[in-house]
DNA sequence: AATACCGTCACGATGCGTTATGGTGG
DNA sequence: GCCACCATAACGCATCGTGACGGTAT
């Protein structure tokens, strides 16, 4: 995994870490609400780490797995709901592991 | 959930049942080779049941979630895999069930 | 004759991305 | 003057779907 240490990247950076040609970036953009880069003040791009994450993914999704771009979209945005559900189940899992292990501690003391 | 009782089904039917033109049916099954529905003698197409369903998937990845066709095509034939691994799961957690089932009448019977 | 199929081909719409142009700032 | 950025628009390409045509069978 590619390490993203600092904390804001030009849109050459992104480019070139992502292997997407900056005019590619920029349309997306222009077509995506969901990335959304900061600008300073003269107006050129500086992405997060978390911008970058972003981009990857819809890569991914449209290269990959074949979806327009809208879609991945909408699909990382639904996805947070679904992230956020894995997170209950897990939670959920957790509290089921501290019974089986309060289980089995009773279960050893028998006998 | 719609009633699919006849064996074959005629391609002004599938367009009918489904809402998709004839056109749309025939021009898909151009594009890809997991809808190759059975023809007579005469070459007229005639879709089962399963023909129906796998349409209706593809209807729903390409409409809905917006994949491309071949995409489409190619979630569904990967998806076989994936709902054969639910299917493991599920016996995993039935066999589970029933070792609870058993842990919880053997506890049932302490004291 | 009318209907329901068939294949093929041409056409248009849309989505996607690149390229070209001109502009600004360091 | 060079370089890196910007916006915008034109362009090319692929995908997707429809419509039209002529042909065959009932």
């Amino acid at each position: 995994m590619q390490e993203l240490d600092k904390k804001y990247y030009k849109i050459s950076d992104v480019s070139q870490i992502l292997g997407i040609p900056e005019s590619t970036l920029r349309f997306w953009e222009s077509q995506l609400s969901i990335v959304k880069p900061k600008r300073n003040a003269k107006n050129t791009r500086f992405y997060t780490p978390n911008d970058i994450e972003i981009i990857k993914r819809i890569h991914y999704l449209v290269k990959d797995k074949g979806m327009r771009l809208d879609m991945a979209q909408a699909q990382i945005r639904a996805n947070r709901d679904g992230v956020d559900k894995r997170f209950e189940v897990v939670d959920r899992l957790k509290g089921i592991k501290t019974q089986l292990k309060e289980l089995q501690k009773a279960l050893d003391s028998i006998q």
